[in-house]
RNA sequence: GGCGACAUAGCCAAGUGGUAAGGCGUGGGUCUGCAACACCCUGAUCACCAGUUCAAAUCUGGUUGUCGCCUCCA
């Protein structure tokens, strides 16, 4: 398998540093509102890393934290009158239920910083013994980042150059810092806020410590994998790698991943231009799963735009491939036989070809649009080769292999158990009736009927289906 | 200013040296009472210019355009 590492701007061969284990650390969102759908990106993107690492058999250590004490929560628990901890309790709640609804597995640990401050102060009076760290007058306690000599090597950034560029700040404030590049470990708590006991002073811990100190608890020292959204390139993870390297004198991850950014009509999403959608206002109008299949139809490191049209594309896309799914697990109950008649080698020859370009485009640093033509072309196997004549061999191997496919994309091919009330089972019952009786007139005016209830027909050669629009 | 990415059919999107995957949409056809589903058919020489090569969308240089990071941000 190979992986672009942002580190080294190349694709390189995935070696684990343990066999058969991956251990990978995704920065989570700051809990202080609904998700949006940038957000979702990362999520979707490296769980379905993830799904695939345990689908070519590695036991994947995945760990997503939630960042619960911020500048941004604290606002807004100061705007709604009650304390941060509500503010991120209910977030973390709402962020798991739009998780769910995209079918992203939860982590083998979500930690939350406010849980991890122990280790975070551990971290600091390392850093500061180790002389790459230093508290100011006031309590803040700083990176010194002239201490550590590899400082840029991920955004490929020169400190000559950052120099520069944060003159104008130097000149306004943060007096207490030796450079203006030196980033904030630990900050004095203002009236009102959430703090903590230190030896500097009471505060809060400053956001790049976090993540450093969750990934070498639950993953220790060095991690195979970091992910994250590109824009925490840097300073993020700029700032990680200097905490984690200083702190325990070892390569922190060998791998650094990133996604690109989900735009809408080509601009970044942002609250000022008002081009803002929560996964949750997705959710009104479609299926979560179709925001994850859209999502998957470009490369993750590509810039993918988002739109109403390119939703209902997705939407009748993953529907093609539901319904060809639906067909041969019903299939399946209709007909026997245990071995494949010659016919049905060949196609089996082809599946194989087919599974095998889907991994390959798996192998090749995840790439699931590539990887998904192969299932259409799947799909389109199935739908032209397979029927009720059709072995049921022939058709349980073909279910198999889509229906594990779409699990690695995170895409599940069983629709919801759904129950119809009893109105409209009687009006479908009725139309049926009326088609029996070739009063075509009034099979049609009921169907309308339906489907202006939100319910579509479609009369099969395995009798009447329905689904909801 | 520094660093970087991208430019492939109406739309989305793979392909990164050997004469362009796949999906959506469109149009035509088969099936169906009709519709839907499904199936068959239907479309591009790859922003532009110059070069390297037997051969380039694919490498090199340049031009134009779009975008991102450098500040909280997925």
């Amino acid at each position: 398998m190979k992986i672009f590492n942002t580190l080294t701007r190349r694709k390189e061969e995935f070696v684990p540093l343990e066999p058969g284990k991956v251990k990978m650390y995704v920065c989570g969102p700051t809990v202080y509102n609904l998700i949006h759908i940038g957000n979702a990106r990362p999520m979707i993107v490296f769980d379905t890393v993830r799904r695939y690492f345990e689908y070519k058999g590695y036991e994947v250590d995945y760990v997503s934290n939630f960042t619960d004490v911020d500048d941004k929560i604290i606002k807004k628990a100061i705007e709604e009158g009650v304390d941060a901890d509500t503010i991120s309790k209910r977030y973390i709640a709402e962020c798991k239920k739009d998780m769910e609804g995209m079918n992203v597995r939860p982590a083998t640990r979500h930690p939350l910083a406010t849980e991890e401050i122990c280790g975070m102060l551990e971290m600091i009076g390392t850093l500061i013994e180790k002389g790459h760290a230093y508290a100011a007058a006031d309590g803040t306690v700083y990176f010194r980042v002239k201490s550590f000599k590899e400082y840029g090597k991920l955004s490929h950034k020169n400190l000559d150059d950052l120099q520069s560029g944060f003159r104008e700040i130097k000149v306004t404030g943060e007096e207490g810092k030796e450079d203006p590049n030196d980033f904030v470990l630990w900050k004095p708590k203002k009236e009102g806020e959430p703090y903590w006991e230190s030896p500097w002073c009471q505060g809060r811990p400053g956001w790049h410590i976090e993540c450093s100190v969750m990934a070498k608890k639950y993953l220790g020292d060095q991690i195979d994998i970091h992910a994250g959204g590109e824009d925490l390139i840097f300073p993020h993870h700029e700032n990680e790698i200097a905490q984690s390297e200083s702190a325990n004198d070892k390569p922190f991850a060998t791998y650094w991943m990133h996604n690109a950014f989900l735009n809408i009509d080509n601009r970044k999403m942002s609250k000022s231009l008002g081009n803002f959608f929560t996964v949750r206002e997705i959710s009104e109008k479609y299926d979560l799963q179709v925001l994850r299949f859209f999502m998957l139809s470009a490369h993750y490191r590509s810039p993918l735009n988002f739109s109403a049209d390119l939703m209902e594309a997705s939407k009748n896309g993953l529907e093609r491939i539901l319904t060809a799914a639906e067909r041969l697990r019903e299939l399946k109950g209709k007909t026997a036989g245990d071995t494949l008649t010659a016919g049905e080698e060949e196609n089996a020859k082809v599946l194989s070809s087919l599974t095998e370009k889907y991994e390959a485009a798996m192998d090749d640093d995840f790439n699931t649009a590539d990887a998904i033509s192969a299932l259409f072309e799947m799909v389109k196997l199935a739908n032209s080769t397979a029927s009720e004549e059709s072995s049921q061999a022939y058709v349980s191997l073909l279910f198999a292999r889509i229906d594990s496919l779409c699990q690695v994309m995170g895409i599940l091919t069983e629709r919801k158990a759904e129950t119809l009330d009893a109105e409209v089972e009687e009006l479908i019952a009725q139309r049926q009736a009326a088609r029996k009786a070739r009063n075509f007139a009034l099979a049609d005016e009921i169907r309308g009927k339906l489907l202006d209830m939100g319910i579509v027909l479609e009369d099969t050669r395995e009798g009447v289906k329905w689904k909801r629009v």
